[in-house]
DNA sequence: TAGCCTCTCTAAACCGGTTCAGTTTGGGTC
DNA sequence: GACCCAAACTGAACCGGTTTAGAGAGGCTA
């Protein structure tokens, strides 16, 4: 009843890959762990031919340092995080994310360092989130998006001594160094676009007024149609999500004098704006004439295709990434101001019909 | 010239917080370290007063054992993985992810575990991902979305040892589970109707066949066909992409006998072939009717609302996040078929024009 | 030739947990 | 009272890196 003998044989079989740590490494190039450590991480103290010798051996054994080892001892996790509070429609319809998250990733990957995602169904689970982010040491930093007035998580990380970048700059003191697209040029420049095809009477769907991005469209609407010397417009303020979209533009439409053009804060409430329209049997862009803002995809293939406002959200994630590193790393970064975005004329504006 | 000779003082206030270790809990506790590890994870070989008592100091000094430490000595990293290999295009007009995510995230977060995110560009750069989250023991388990046909990924993981959780069942034997929603049951059900409203000439605008949902649309768009008693209908593959949409909706309806209806293999395209046929003067439902697949939120928004089939990606998400966790746990895991998506009949399809 | 400095390198501590071999204690059996 | 055994607990090794104090060797100065 012999277990078979031969199993030493078997595992002398897998000797060809026993782990490859330091210490391996150390003794095949005859120096001591601290050595190879101190190559690796190009360290002064090691002579060039010492170098070059533990370079090769660690090469040719295929070591890789250990991750985990490396954490618990530098107590960093070489990672970013990303939290996203955002009730679950407007997230699914706004590829905002997506797009950002593709910029980010092509910056992260190629310096080896991973994105811990987190998405979280409201605001107090969010800041819960970023306090176990940084009690479990997940991140080394991260990322903060959706802007609010007053927002609660730039003292909360300040506090947290968490590295972070804010997409946008917030409307308090902040630690963080900012990287900003500005939304105001966009949307002033479909006001003029409409005031100069002629229209006078243009509403607003706006966002939420909690966030940054929200409210400073509607300055930016508001602050154009009086440069524009038009009389003050209609303002809706909404969620963001589709459903609130299509809501608002029903109100405006069924009004006694309705606008005439309607500025959306984002596109997926113009395109329900659109398919509202649609259904109350007003023509677009003949009797409304209709502005989004982001450039979504679908922008070009609705009908008529959507005049709105190109953003580059994928940019934006590349500049927020590059410069998170660099504030990890140097203790401090510049902000950065991306290009502001810009109308894209397309079928859903024209002039007013007669009346 | 003294430097404040009372610095330790400064010091001893902080006191109050030096970094509190499983060290600490033990000495304060009276036990060793292992014992305090032991009542922790409630392992046997503790009684029960000490047991209490441990936790109670525990508590008491707010102590949280480390992540990294713990990972380093279990070799585990307590974290998940999704590498989403996607055209950043279809990304960010497909809702499906954003939604998954918040599925997959309601059930991780009560756990402790994070989610690792990697967007890569293309097939290539995923397998070299999920290598490197390997590698770097980044994560201790994956999911693999949007299956190919003979899918690398399967062998590559099993190779790798890493444990998985696929949606959908691979076409080629896999030892992972698979957690599935069929997509055959919407398909018929969307061709039926159109059927029983009396069309005849109905096309598919089908998504990839590489990827496998994108085929058993496909195939069970022919099947209901034949079950229809329908002639064979047109069909083009695209990338599931908007413009690909729009593209192949141009190339139906401007034929000699375009098709009375639409069926597409997802809502982006659906919603990309409405514009189109807009454009084309088109008239939907009169003059074309159109199903799309998926009922993204544009969906009801959209003029006419979009009938399609409900998927539901967010259960998806918490099912798969259940399995993948279970499958880690007990070494093994059951197939799930979550409930088949159904159809929804709006606006967007009616009876064929006399023609 | 002693003294000193610099450069290279080693040994050991450290990060903070888990795990395992082995010791102590107490109760039960014969 | 001797023996055995299980339960409770300890101490040390271990995971795989980083970091630091200090040892040795060699060169330069006086």
């Amino acid at each position: 009843m012999n277990i078979p003998a031969n199993l030493p044989a078997s595992t002398a079989m897998k000797s060809t890959s026993p782990k490859v740590t330091i210490e391996v490494v150390a003794r095949q190039a005859g120096v001591s762990k601290g050595l190879v450590s101190f190559a690796l991480n190009n360290r002064p103290g090691v002579s060039p031919e010492t170098r070059v010798r533990i370079l090769q051996v660690a090469k040719d054994l295929g070591w890789k340092p250990s991750l985990r080892a490396r954490s618990l001892s530098t107590q960093r996790s070489y990672a970013l995080g990303l939290v996203i509070a955002r009730n679950p429609d407007v997230l699914a319809s706004d590829p905002f994310f997506p797009s950002f998250i593709a910029g980010v990733e092509s910056i992260l990957a190629p310096e080896g360092r991973a994105l811990v995602l987190s998405v979280v169904p409201d605001e107090e689970t969010e800041l819960r989130t970023y306090r176990s982010l940084v009690a479990d040491g997940r991140v080394d930093g991260v990322f903060v998006t959706d802007l609010r007035l007053n927002d609660a998580r730039i003292p909360l990380l300040a506090e947290l001594g968490l590295p972070a970048v804010t997409l946008g700059r917030p409307d308090g003191p902040s630690p963080f160094p900012a990287v900003t697209v500005d939304d105001t040029p966009g949307v002033m420049a479909s006001v003029a676009h409409l005031a100069t095809l002629g229209h006078r009477r243009i509403a607003h769907v706006a966002g939420s007024s909690t966030l940054l991005h929200g409210l400073r469209r509607r300055e930016a609407f508001t602050a154009a149609l009086r440069e524009a010397g038009l009389p003050e417009g209609q303002t809706v303020e909404t969620d963001f999500s589709v459903a609130a979209g299509s809501d608002a533009t029903r109100r405006l439409l069924t009004q006694d004098r309705p606008p005439t053009a309607i500025v959306y804060a984002n596109d997926p409430m113009a395109i329900a704006g659109l398919g509202m329209a649609h259904e109350l049997g007003v023509r677009v862009p003949d009797e409304l004439s209709i502005t989004g803002y982001d450039d979504i995809d679908f922008c070009r293939y609705v009908y008529p295709p959507l005049t709105t406002v190109s953003a580059a959200p994928m940019v934006w994630g590349r500049s927020a990434a590059s410069t998170l590193l660099a504030l990890m790393e140097s203790g401090s970064a510049d902000d950065v101001d991306l290009p502001a975005a810009r109308l894209v004329v397309r079928g859903s504006t024209a002039p007013p019909s007669g009346k």
